[in-house]
DNA sequence: ATTATTGTTCGTATTTTTGCGAACAATAAA
DNA sequence: TTTATTGTTCGCAAAAATACGAACAATAAT
């Protein structure tokens, strides 16, 4: 029988710290619960969403992107947003495993 | 048959906007990994893993404690830090909601 | 009473993040 | 060519995060 995993590596630590901090903002969080509630994912229509400045928006969705979370791609003269499904898949396993890290045991203090 | 939840509450994407900050540093993660592979969990023991100055791991330590990821007893003359149970249970749900919001479809672009 | 041990808190400096409006770029329409 | 539409990037200001050493607090040991 194998024995689960009770640890991260250094470099999937790095990896979820990263993913995390993108998440780490409640613009952001509520940015991806609209992707995940719409077919149509314009820039605009998240703009619509949220009371804040375009070039906020605009920043917020650089940061997903920039951690993998998210892709841009361009429908001139709309730009189209869209969860990154691998990484999104990635980033489910790593946070996944960092919260198994605390339920195999009865915890150790 | 229940419907999947597809969406979180405006409190469940803040609690989980917060949890994510905390978790949005490799120190701090590296703390819980640590924490998880010990049984021994004092300040000292922590400090010992780390290249950082003692008031920066109190820091750390202070901001995962904060978003009730852990929590500290005294021991005099020690401190012992363990996760919070209860909170971690609750972060691994959210964070679980959170990266299920995309996996019952095919996706929406 | 001193001294040692264990951590936290304070004050400070540096860096990063957040947010805005203005300016810009790219295409399409008039 | 000018004008509109859609977003990004730039420059700035304010706020927050990060890290350090010094100072402090609480207890225990000498």
């Amino acid at each position: 029988m194998e024995t689960t995993k009770l640890t991260l590596q250094t470099a999937e630590q790095e990896m979820v710290a990263r993913m995390a901090k993108a998440l780490g903002h409640p613009t952001r969080i509520e940015i991806l619960v609209f992707l995940a509630s719409q077919d149509s994912c314009f820039f605009g229509d998240i703009h619509d969403e949220l009371p804040m400045a375009k070039s906020t928006v605009s920043q917020h969705l650089k940061e997903l992107k920039d951690a993998g979370l998210i892709q841009g791609e361009i429908e001139t003269p709309k730009v189209r947003y869209c969860i990154h499904k691998e990484n999104w898949e990635i980033a489910r396993k790593l946070f996944s495993d960092l919260f198994g890290l605390f339920e195999e045991t009865e915890m150790n203090c």
